[in-house]
DNA sequence: ACCGTATGAGACATTCATGTCTCATACGGT
DNA sequence: ACCGTATGAGACATGAATGTCTCATACGGT
């Protein structure tokens, strides 16, 4: 075998980024293989996307488990809290720029199996979100489901910021969480 | 005629944003109308795409003139920029949720002539985002393009929280401004 | 009532992506 | 060197969306 099925996944996601839009041709063309070959890897373009969404979940909840958002969460103390946030939002950052054209493609967002794991991902950010609001590291103010929105806002800001050659890649994590911990306001006191 | 072109134009826009991936003919069945009716007034789908994206440039560009965004950046004086970005933040937020599929649609992003536009508008707000950021309004640690992109992201997330019914409507001009600014985080202060 | 115009229904040709299949060949391991 | 397997090239059928065209009809103004 001279692509992996996983080396195809990489080449198709990469170009993927690129062109929303791209063929499977063009995603055989990517990989450096033939549509006949694609097609045995993957019996269909729903297949490869699946795959891919499936991929890109799997990263998500690794995030969500290295940075250790649910034990954080059961502990409601602000330390844990304050620290799982920091690598949750760094870690997003990464899946976020590798599988950038997931956050905004219909066909991903509209698949029932993708949609579902995305559902529960997000119940547990947002569980994340209330606690860090009840230890007081998050403003109270704000539904946590917006603050979980927002984040995704983000990282398609970050998406868009790298894609475009806006900031350099060292500097992201820094920006996504001063800004969204901080606002872009110039605090008045300090 | 039943329909005028800007009729037409409502109804695709709403549809589409339910279904970025709508057809002529499901386009001109949301309108009440026939395919041939439709093409009458759109000779092909990039013709239609391309007025909603006109008009979507449009009225961000009167936000931006509603909002003396121009004049703010000129004048330095933070009472006025302050001011100024509290009503184009409002003016986007409506601007973003009619025209909602268009932040993110491949298609919309990639035409040349919309492209251009949107490079235009974003410059100006980029500049104002400098001047804001020179009269103090805005933190001078970050890179006006990365506030932009900012800007961008949360605008997705307004959206999305509408779309899905997270958020009330009436709150998403503080929701939005405040998040913004401030941040999600509690004030140490306060 | 009449006439011009816009419309709807539908047929049609075209294009493009997709998925299947065949066959020759190149490659790798024994 | 041989054989089994994976691959590439390409033909093929299919389906969907697009854009064009025709024709009958309904509507609106005079």
């Amino acid at each position: 075998m001279a692509m992996s099925r996983e080396q195809i996944m990489s080449t198709a996601i990469q170009h993927l980024n690129e062109n929303p839009l791209a063929s499977m041709a063009q995603l055989a063309e990517a990989a450096g293989i033939s549509r006949a070959t694609l097609h045995r890897q993957f019996s269909s373009r729903e297949e490869l996307m699946l795959a891919l969404g499936r991929r890109a979940h799997e990263q998500w909840e690794q995030v969500q488990e290295r940075s250790g958002v649910v034990d954080a969460t059961a502990s409601g103390d602000p330390e844990v809290i304050g620290k799982a946030l920091d690598a949750m939002l760094a870690g997003l950052i990464e899946v976020a720029d590798a599988y950038g054209f997931g956050l905004t493609d219909y066909a991903m967002l509209v698949n029932p199996e993708l949609k579902r794991r995305s559902d529960e991902l997000e119940e547990r950010e947002i569980a994340f979100y209330a606690a860090a609001q009840q230890a007081g590291v998050l403003r109270a103010d704000l539904p946590a489901r917006w603050i979980s929105n927002t984040v995704y806002g983000l990282l398609v800001a970050v998406r868009e910021s790298l894609r475009r050659g806006d900031v350099a890649r060292r500097d992201v994590p820094r920006l996504l969480l001063t800004t969204y911990l901080h606002g872009a306001a110039r605090r008045e006191e300090s």
